[in-house]
DNA sequence: CGGTTCATTGATTCGCGTCAATGCAGGTGG
DNA sequence: CCACCTGCATTGACGCGAATCAATGAACCG
């Protein structure tokens, strides 16, 4: 079921409103950023603004692949289930993050909306003609994808050599680098996801991943203000811990 | 250290043997395949032929990225390492793979030649200018990049949920659909690798690598006439066992 | 034939999972 | 405003699967 017809998602065409991409707020750091005007303009007629609710699913796992999107607000969680339900959560896409880099036919997991979530969406079809007039565009992707797979083989490293509280002090070293790299501020981080989620992010269960957040809060490395904030008291010992130091 | 100066290897300029590509067994498999010959032969103006012998570190992790290659014959390992020593391979590479689709500055990871290899090596700079130039080159790796995002994916379902029992049945499985795309039998397979290594890539020791094996084999899943060699005798089982059944 | 390397097998340990209870915040309705 | 519910998060007791430690076996090689 794709998001354009699922119960939660609301669509507009970009025409209806005066230019949405000049005051786009993820203009500057999302793959439209290498795009010139004449361009942008051509990404613009194909797209898609796409309001979902929390806990809408955009697609599901080995669906044929006929959209790709560019997160614009909130977050959107990746993941892939067993058919006994264990579930591995493979990625969180934030504001500026590119849903469907890989280009398939068939969507390689699952993808539902974390909380109000607003994207732009473009059909696989036309964008894969369109690359082919905007050399830059499918560079950019390339490079997108090759930071994708760096990501990739270091959750590798995670998932199959680390222990619990070195999955957790990872997980939180990188959503504090991405929350800078989106300008925001470093610490205190906002965790838009459940325990649940990031045990299925870390390989872990709900009650480890809790009794983790206990002991580094313990231990003074990190504060727990609210359930949904994480002060990051003592960022080096963090990034130490999360090295295997 | 780059492996043109490592010790174990040896370089060919492709120019001193005539057509190098025309006979070349991976001709139809790898990323040149969607070359026209003028096409090849600019990427042969390029080209290094490589001989590696066993052992051989072809670079190491954050080591700038200076040349990207395709396997040609043999296999290759990638893996990182944490600061104590734990290792993490993130892939094998055999004949037709590429490496370094990621195009970054620097390897995300530390790659072993696993037996004699012999590879096609090009510098990264020049085959990104190439790239401009090629746009049926730039869209076949970013094809390349998706296809690795995919198995990434579904490396890290099996490092962060499954058992040792579904991850080498996994594993096995993985061997012998990749052996019958290169045109090779699918059973028996051939492991060209130590149960180390196995194990550094399913996130198990070598014991329980050996352990499972030998379960596997006692449950009549499988054969083990020799310890590189694994005879596929419950193909749909096995198959059953990966995904969790 | 001794030496080296790797695979296998066994005994024990331990980190994390499982099961179960309790705590806590937000929302709802009386 | 408060009693109650509901959905998470936390904490505790216990068990299990894979790691660790240790010994033995099998293949290879000079």
């Amino acid at each position: 079921m794709a998001a354009g017809s699922a119960a939660g998602a609301t669509a507009v065409k970009p025409a209806l409103r005066e230019s949405p991409c000049d005051d786009c707020a993820i203009r500057e750091t999302s793959v439209c950023e290498v795009l010139e005007p004449a361009q942008l303009a051509r990404m613009r007629a194909i797209a898609t603004i796409m309001y979902l609710e929390p806990g809408t699913t955009l697609f599901q796992e080995s669906e044929p692949a006929e959209h790709l999107c560019n997160v614009v607000e909130g977050a959107v969680k990746l993941y892939k289930l067993l058919p006994d339900g264990r579930r591995q959560i493979t990625g969180f896409l934030f504001p500026g993050d590119f849903l469907g880099v890989a280009l398939n036919k068939s969507y390689a997991y699952s993808a539902e909306a974390m909380g109000n979530v607003r994207l732009c969406r473009f059909p696989r079809r036309k964008l894969e003609n369109l690359l082919t007039e905007l050399p830059n565009l499918e560079h950019r992707l390339l490079e997108v994808a090759g930071n994708e797979l760096v990501a990739a083989q270091d959750q590798m490293l995670l998932l199959g050599r680390k222990t619990a509280r070195e999955r957790l002090a990872s997980f939180l070293s990188m959503v504090s680098r991405r929350a800078a790299a989106r300008g925001r501020p470093d610490s205190p981080i906002d965790l838009p996801m459940s325990r649940a989620d990031i045990g299925d992010y870390l390989g872990l269960t709900t009650e480890t991943v809790s009794r983790t957040f206990t002991q580094l809060k313990k231990q003074g490395t990190i504060g727990l203000p609210s359930q949904t904030k994480v002060d990051i008291l003592k960022r080096e010992e963090l990034e130490e811990i999360a090295e295997g130091g």
